[in-house]
DNA sequence: TATGAATGAGGATTCATTCAT
DNA sequence: AATGAATGAATCCTCATTCAT
């Protein structure tokens, strides 16, 4: 009842100091006292809801993982075209709804040592962005061959610098990635 | 004489330790231990060569900018399609180098309070990069108008998937990037 | 509650350890393991209560400060010569109480360095002991004249051979002080 | 011959840096890398001469004991008085000579475990200094007694804030001093 | 559930001292 | 005699984590 509501708040509270931190700062730069000053609770009560600092960070994927996965909508419409234009933007709003996650999950990934930490997360949730990604090019007949690692590379540098530049004109590139599709039906 | 090169030596030995691990764990999670470890020195020796975690960061920016900025050949044939092409494999011949470096570099700009050690450092050779492929871009006459800054998270995004992944097929994302270029003269 | 009960004594328990050992050993030679050892606590407890070992000197400072100010009674009777009397016997009493505090006072004020970190709150305690003792001196009429820093020179030497020796009579030195001031009347 | 010259003058140059340094900031809180650099020397060069820090501090005070020892006239009118005057204003001439050194003196004595490098040094120069006074004192025949520890507080109190204090009448006090002594004639 | 006092290992940095040149 | 590279213990301070309340 009332106790598992404000529970729940609780621990939200800290998974989004923590998400906010670690992806402004890094998950090293970041303390444990960091986390319990952003979220207004006291240090010691972070661990009646995360067992340590690796398995929040942990949290925070899984958690992220499942509101990326509930937000891409199905998409099935006769024109594949169309239903990639729709997949794109969707992925976009994804994006800037969940800017502080990508931001992190881009700081993970050169990161070995962090990387180790999440392993089968990271593994999972980069399969199914690629697989998404995938599936919907697969639908499409091109007259010449779209190679699916150059159209990944190309979303993930218009999103990489999304993220880390003020005012990026995240539209026009769509309108960019969507060109290049065409011009190769 | 013999001790000037041995001091030298010292002092690469140190600043290729750091970037090795900078690169591969990230700035925050490597200690000063972790560097003078794997450089082969004593814990101390580290400070009569640099001042501080923070200076020797700079320093590595600094030394691997300028071996960037010599890497870069004068291209200038007739053909500035080909001139392009010659920038590309150039480019990506720097960052093969180079790689640590870059892992560094791409790592380091999605934290806040590393850029903010290196603000002016950073911003020098991120405009030099930019500058050099526009100043590409510019003498080429497209039919259809390109976008410098979709070119650019294009070949960044390359660089981010080579530096991250196996085996990543490099060239053949230089060949979907000329084409790419090619379709709009 | 308990806790704050608790958490206070901690705090004056370090201040304690810190005076005792600042005041044996003087400020610079004595670490933060030192002070930790002495009061019996953990290493790292320290800096829950005190920001740094600088600080820890100005609380110090402040502190002993406060309770010197609130040692001096105020002494108002028509001798003059007698009111001199009290002072100097309330003076060495709180010399006595706060030997430690006045070893550090003594041991600082030739220490150009540690001096500095506590400019301010040494300049207010100086200025406080000399107007409390030229107050006194301006009350009574001399017929030949009394030179207040001669005097303060006078007063201050006894006070430093009483932190330094043992078994100093300091009573009977407050005897030849006063024979001094009652020959001047 | 030459070489001894500069050795001698090498190691008066160190003795120097060191005394300088040690009575501006205390020992503890000068490192062997100031001295070398106040000196210009290089830095293992001073164990050459010396053989620690704490030898060095030793010597230091054996030099200086030598030199005001050494500074100290004989004095020996029929004037006892005169005398006293006399030692007084030696006294005074060898602080101000050596300010440095009394300075050091006088942060050395409040700190147990700097005093403990030097004890017999220490000890030997206060009893010789106190010896000085006494024996000068025992050849005045007083009407009224005089305590030769008061007197000692005394001068020592004036040479103290001589020591601390900026433009500090040291003359007046002198006058101070003897006109107490011709008070108790 | 919630607090924050307590711990001691580990962080960056400085130190006295040694030693090959 | 002179240099400064090299060492590793010790410095101040921060960290993740535990635990009594």
């Amino acid at each position: 009842m009332r106790n598992e509501i404000k529970s729940k708040q609780t621990k939200d509270k800290i998974l989004n100091a923590a998400l906010n931190l670690f992806s402004k700062n890094g998950f090293e730069a970041t303390s444990i006292r960091d986390i319990s000053k952003e979220a207004n609770i006291s240090l010691g009560l972070l661990y009646n809801y995360y067992v340590s600092k690796n398995e929040l960070l942990k949290e925070i994927f899984n958690k992220s993982f499942e509101q990326i996965k509930s937000s891409f909508e199905i998409i099935d419409s006769d024109d594949p075209i169309k239903n990639f234009d729709l997949y794109l933007s969707n992925t976009f709003e994804i994006v800037k709804k969940n800017k502080e996650f990508w931001k992190l999950m881009h700081s993970i990934r050169v990161s070995e040592n962090v990387i180790n930490i999440l392993k089968s997360e990271y593994e999972e949730i980069s399969l199914f962005i690629i697989n998404k990604l995938e599936s919907h090019i697969n639908k499409i007949k091109f007259s010449s061959p779209l190679n699916p690692m150059f159209l990944f590379a190309m979303i993930d540098g218009v999103i990489s610098h999304y993220l880390i530049l003020e005012n990026y004109p995240i539209q026009e590139m769509k309108t960019n990635i969507l060109d290049y599709i065409k011009s190769k039906k």
